[in-house]
DNA sequence: CTAAGACCTGACACTGACGTCAGATGCAAG
DNA sequence: CTTGCATCTGACGTCAGTGTCAGGTCTTAG
């Protein structure tokens, strides 16, 4: 499949896709032309991309914890391994800032509902 | 107090504050010679503003939730609390996205361990 | 064959919350 | 008074992921 293709099936944009070849993300097989080509499974893994993008990793630190999925049978991936436990307790104090951000907003939420409620008694 | 103090009693920068109030998220009393005070009401503020910059709300976000925290009783902040109940709502979704995240390096997590653990059986 | 649309590289633009520097002024202690 | 630190304004730098444009090539339908 070419790069539009992808694209659409994986839900992002071709710009990204050329990004992310350019980091060091994906990669693709080059048609005697210079197209990009690409199997199936790439819409899996541009997905999972995204998803850590989503979670707030960097470029720099998906290429460091994707030896974890491309080979996670390797010896040589203790790093990559170390980085991915890394990257969950990362999100997770990431996840409890957001409910302590979203506890805030409830409570100024529950504050302004009680001053409306007095404003417009009925 | 001065916006040293500030800064270090709310825990960030002294820059951070300035940009707070040129965003028109705080504000100061200048004495006759220019400098900025505060009062100690002022670090609450800051924390919260944090916070909620913390959860992924920008500079004019905030501004335009402010109302709902400086005066919940006036009428006339109807636009500020369908925006809290908006930011509400995304803080939740990015949430959700974040447990998927984390979930997905769980199951990445778990496949290495297994491989780890065969490589090294003792 | 041809026109339209997909693709290529390369490059610049943008956004936003700061860092950082420069040059000037304020202020408290010795 | 002076030394040194805090503060002031103004401005430019940064980073990262992506949009977008330009100018050219490829592919495919008619």
């Amino acid at each position: 499949m070419r790069i539009g293709e992808l694209a659409s099936q994986a839900g992002v944009s071709v710009r990204s896709l050329r990004y992310y070849e350019e980091q060091g993300l994906l990669t693709s097989t080059r048609s005697p032309s210079g197209q990009r080509h690409y199997t199936d499974d790439e819409v899996e893994r541009v997905r999972l991309i995204q998803c850590l993008y989503a979670a707030g990793l960097s470029s720099r630190t998906i290429v460091e914890v994707l030896p974890c999925v491309d080979s996670p049978s390797e010896r040589n991936s203790d790093e990559a391994f170390e980085r991915l436990l890394q990257e969950r307790e990362r999100i997770s104090r990431h996840i409890d800032e957001l409910l302590q951000a979203r506890d805030a907003l409830d409570r100024l939420i529950d504050v302004n509902r009680a001053h409306r409620a007095q404003l417009t008694p009925r």
